[in-house]
RNA sequence: GCGCGAUUAGCUCAGUGGUAGAGCGCUUGCUUCACACGCAAGAAGUCGCAGGUUCGAACCCUGCAUCGCGCACCA
């Protein structure tokens, strides 16, 4: 994008004129493979097993006297300019000053005192190589030592003097000069070792310490950006845990390399006037040669600008690219003009996952105050990282992502979609498992025949709500979607998005499809009749009401299943309950149900515990049938002994969840003997089976049950006659553990009258 | 070496002081007219270990173990 690449270029060259942007020759971390300096962030520490292998240098003074040198890197010999000691370091003292011969490439070099020695390490000795390694160049800085470089860019050796390594790979000449070492009788002793080396994010292979010319920047804004994040501060993270990490790199920062010799990238916008400008390589050639050129003593002058210098023919442009974060770290304010910028900068939220604070948020946020004066976002969300099966972060490289694409294909955008958002907990990793995306499209599937079974009961939607008609069940039903939405709300407020989309999961599945559903079946049916009853419309407008609320929950989650019910079931045209928004994405969030609509429809609490009640005789019923091995297509009768009076539409709600071919409610019942019972919330609910029951076999069961109730009500009673609970717990707490003790007694007595009516 | 996280059912994970949860998997029964990508009923956990605080700990504190991540060092 022109507009954004031009935004790039000015901003290397405003941070050019402040001073912040400099060239030098210092070390870098280089790429052997992609031939490009890299970042520190893009260096990957890796343990790695290898050899240290102890070398014999022989003493100028005192030949046939030998000291001996632990090194890793046999074949950067050729690049040693010393050797360092402890100064402190009683086993060498009297070795400062002397002098000792190179055994590759003969040569001599000087021994010297350094404070950065570790005398534990290896012999205590160390090789000082400043071209090849950062520390020991620091060494050499401190000692006046010259640098003597033997690798090619490519990491092949490049040290004619010794014609048996000359053009070798690194780690093949590293073999070769140990074997060389070793024939004369200059190499002690090959341990195995083991160290971390960096390797390179980019080409997967060690990177090499090079000193190399390019382009350093000093961050901007180091210390408002360090304010800039906390508690108190402009930005949240969220897990809170991160902004530790983003503090403690931001206090060790170190100039960030932003010069990279590739192809692709934003261009530098810097100029050199080039002595002979005849000499210069064509633009196509390698632009390692143009480097060789630029880097030698034919650059002049230095033309730093957006635009190029007024006589190009004398001047050639950087061949190098930036960094592709340096790009990056101007996206919350650069991908926006300035009536854009005005209306939605700063940002909100931004969503990334941990492993890029340093490469791009940190930045963000530095560039953000070097711009724009103000913290880019305000909250920070950070997800976690999707793990394959054994616990590997997903990459490129190991090929152990899945495809988007074929997923879709299989399990269709919003299953995808909703099983990934079901199981990521907020800043925490996790493991994927494609079962997970199957019971998101488990989960879509559901939702659509939800909907489809509404829709064969009529395609018209209804209409308002009569309250005067409610069921139990409507009123449950509402009462839950209340809390539902809630739920809902308050999770995303959160950002606890797997706690919402479970929310959401749990009402619609577990009672709306598994208890209302099920429930409405009986007003639906009993409406065969012509003209339509009115109790049929009336659930129908329930259905209605807690789809077009449902469809609205669920949009964000699973958009495009949403937009389609939205539009089959009519809420594109104007229904109430809907609001009748033409698409759902313009669609209200829903809001929740408010005293005003409770006392309207006549909404209490106790509401829920009359259904309650209902399903809890239902779950025992299911309970005695299943205890008794009933086939779950075999037609039974059950038979409840109301212990107040059930209205009728009640008893036809419970026969369907029953599924009982019928249920008598008589006022007075007298079972034979042997007839398994449920104690219910509504009364006692028999299972009349005649002569069906293995005797035996139901003592044993009840039994079993009886102790178990038992072993229940002695830890409750324990706990009660605890005096210290009684006073100390909440009184919610103990009136719990009291109703719990009243329960259990219950069931016991039940149990007990169960086996006493076995005969 | 420093720091952060994790350890809960066979698996993947929620739970945060008051009777252990979900999905998958497993067992059993069911093609009941929205859905077998389904329905119903089950079995299954000394909540990593050891101390401590508390009337009460999976949850708070201390130590340890194991796994993972980050930073520093690594001749």
């Amino acid at each position: 994008d022109e507009g954004y690449s031009h935004a790039v270029q000015r901003t290397f060259v405003d941070l050019y004129r402040k001073g912040l942007i400099y060239r030098g020759k210092r070390m870098v971390n280089w790429d052997p493979v992609a031939l490009t300096a890299l970042s520190d962030e893009e260096v990957i520490p890796t343990p790695q097993k290898s050899a240290l292998y102890y070398v014999r240098y022989e003493l100028v003074e005192e030949p046939g006297k030998y000291i001996e040198v632990a090194t890793t890197r046999p074949e950067t010999i050729m690049a040693d300019v010393a050797l360092a000691v402890h100064p402190n370091d009683e086993r060498y003292r009297s070795l400062l000053g002397k002098k000792v011969w190179r055994p590759l490439d003969r040569a001599e070099l000087a021994i010297v005192g350094d404070e950065g020695i570790d005398p534990e390490f290896g012999t205590g000795v160390l090789k000082v190589t400043p071209a090849h390694d950062k520390v020991d160049f620091e060494i050499g800085q401190r000692h006046g030592l010259p640098v003597i470089d033997v690798l090619h860019p490519n990491g092949t050796i490049n040290c004619p003097n010794v014609p048996e390594l000359d053009g070798l790979d690194r780690f093949v000449a590293r073999k070769k000069a140990a074997e060389m070492l070793a024939e004369s009788g200059l190499l002690a002793k090959e341990e195995p070792h083991e160290s971390t080396v960096g390797f390179s994010e980019r080409a997967g292979v060690p990177i090499e310490p090079r000193l190399s010319e390019q382009w350093f920047l000093k961050y901007p804004r180091v210390e408002e950006a360090r304010a800039a994040v906390g508690p108190q501060s402009a930005i949240h993270f969220r897990p809170e845990r991160w902004e530790n990490v983003y503090q403690h790199w931001l206090e060790n920062i170190q100039d960030w390399c932003i010069s990279r010799q590739l192809w692709w990238g934003h261009r530098i916008p810097v100029w050199y006037r080039v002595a002979q400008a005849s000499s210069l390589p064509p633009a196509e050639s390698r632009k390692l040669e143009a480097r060789a050129t630029l880097g030698g003593a034919g650059v002049s002058e230095i033309h730093v600008d957006l635009e190029p210098p007024a006589d190009p023919e004398n001047w050639t442009q950087d061949p190098d690219v930036l960094d592709t974060w340096f790009s990056s770290w101007l996206w919350p304010f650069e991908t926006m003009d300035d009536a854009t910028r005005a209306k939605f900068y700063p940002t909100s939220d931004l969503v990334t996952a941990p492993d890029i604070i340093f490469f791009w948020v940190a930045r963000m946020i530095m560039a953000g105050l070097e711009y724009t004066g103000q913290a880019p976002f305000q909250d920070v969300f950070f997800t976690g990282l999707i793990r394959d099966g054994q616990g590997r972060k997903m990459s490129k490289s190991l090929g152990n992502s899945p495809d988007p694409l074929d997923l879709i294909g299989k399990y269709g955008a919003d299953g995808l979609r909703f099983g990934l958002m079901r199981i990521a907990p907020s800043g925490q990793d996790i493991r994927y498992d494609e079962k997970q995306i199957e019971e998101g499209r488990n989960f879509a599937n559901k939702l659509w025949n939800a909907t489809r079974f509404r829709e064969m009961h009529g395609g018209e939607t209804e209409g308002e709500i009569n309250p005067a008609l409610l069921t139990s069940d409507d009123k449950w039903i509402l009462l839950r979607l209340d809390a539902a939405i809630r739920g809902v709300t308050q999770a995303l407020e959160e950002y606890n998005f797997s706690e919402a989309a479970q929310a959401l999961y749990r009402f619609f599945w577990s009672e709306y499809c598994d208890w209302y559903l099920e429930a409405s079946k009986a007003a639906l049916g009993f409406a065969d009749a012509e003209p339509p009853s009115p109790r049929k419309a009336n659930t129908l407008a329930v259905i209605d009401f807690i789809l077009g609320h449902t469809l609205r929950l669920f949009h964000p989650f699973m958009p495009f299943i949403t937009e389609e019910l939205w539009h089959g079931l009519g809420f594109n045209v104007d229904l109430p309950a809907a609001q009748g928004a033409q698409t759902i994405q313009f669609a209200h969030w829903p809001q929740p149900l408010d005293d005003e609509f409770k006392k309207h429809y006549g909404l209490a609490p106790n509401d829920e515990q009359i259904a309650n009640a209902k399903y809890e005789a239902v779950i025992a019923g299911r309970r005695l049938r299943r205890d008794f091995n009933i086939a779950s297509n075999k037609r039974v009768v059950f038979v409840l002994q109301a212990s107040s009076p059930l209205p009728a539409e009640e008893a036809a709600v419970l026969r369907i969840l029953l599924n009982a071919e019928r249920l008598d409610v008589p006022s007075k019942y007298q079972p034979a003997k042997g007839t398994p019972t449920a104690l219910t919330p509504l009364g006692e609910l028999y299972l009349p089976l005649e002569g069906l029951i293995d005797l035996e076999a139901e003592r044993a069961r009840l039994g079993k049950e009886i102790a178990k109730a038992e072993m229940e009500l002695t830890t409750v009673r324990k706990k009660l006659a605890n005096e210290n609970f009684v006073a100390n717990a909440p009184a919610a707490v103990v009136a719990e553990h009291r109703q719990r003790e009243k329960d259990f007694a219950e069931r016991l007595e039940q149990l007990q009258r169960m086996t006493d009516s076995l005969g």
